[in-house]
DNA sequence: TTCTAATAGGATAATTTTGTCCGATTTAAG
DNA sequence: CTTAAATCGGACAAAATTATCCTATTAGAA
């Protein structure tokens, strides 16, 4: 559904929001670590969401990922994905099917629509305060 | 959502059907230019659907691939896209997370699982028969 | 100032997916 | 029997995705 880079996206995103709620800056070494992902292609990752405005990054010793407060409560799942695979979740008819479109449907246009609204609506209203509350329970959980 | 080879497949078997409906076996060659794939490509999967005695093929002068009335009432599209991709839809957490369950569910967990029951409850639910009528509108529809 | 720990970013490599080529095989028709 | 039209299947190639390596840059602390 999502590609390797967006899953490792959204579960970095997610660690290093559940750090800054103890404020906690953390390392690549550590996010990669933790989230249990190759390290040099979470660097990559990491680099796209930054310049995104998605996490902050700080250069120099001492430095690493973090999120602010306010920022983890506005930012909604949606713009990870979009940031890392863009909307080609929502794009086009799920069967290739290029003049397939609400005038002309294939006959499993609606259900496609239905079911990647449902997708939609769930990146769009989910932000990732919610996430990382949710995962309190324990550390070892975003381990892939 | 589905790969390419998967959407080949359907639109293939979508056209194939199509075709044996009116009492007429296609070649390969036709098939391709009908659904806008590559051909040899094409060929491989049409070799795996085959395999899995989803399309019929008669080799030789003559030949080509056909699908039985009673098979394209039975089949359902579900069957096409587990012989190209397997369960790989249906598989693990929807954000990669390794202990992510029923028992432990991330915050996204039951969304997924909804999403993902009404994809597979579509496609179990979908015969080939049903797709073709579906589009017997227009021939260029299969068009990617 | 210098050292050290960290991200940034370009180049490269490995893997997977997608796509091509070509000879072998099959089968109907002449 | 020969020929032609078709699928089969193995080897190969290209493209996209995933992953690694190395150097540059940054910034805190001694």
């Amino acid at each position: 559904m999502f590609s390797k880079a967006c899953e490792y996206g959204l579960r970095a995103a997610t660690y290093i929001a559940m750090q800054s709620l103890d404020g906690r800056r953390v390392s690549l070494k550590e996010i990669a670590d933790k989230i249990d992902s190759p390290i040099a292609f979470t660097a990559k990752i990491l680099q796209l969401l930054s310049k995104n405005n998605i996490v902050e990054s700080v250069k120099g010793a001492y430095g690493g990922f973090e999120i602010s407060r306010t920022q983890m409560d506005k930012l909604k799942l949606s713009a990870i994905v979009d940031a890392i695979d863009g909307d080609t979740i929502y794009a086009g008819c799920g069967l290739g099917l290029k003049e397939c479109n609400a005038d002309k449907p294939c006959p499993v246009h609606s259900k496609f629509v239905d079911i990647r609204n449902d997708l939609r609506e769930m990146l769009e209203n989910t932000s990732l305060y919610e996430m990382t509350a949710g995962l309190e329970v324990g550390l070892t959980f975003l381990k892939r």
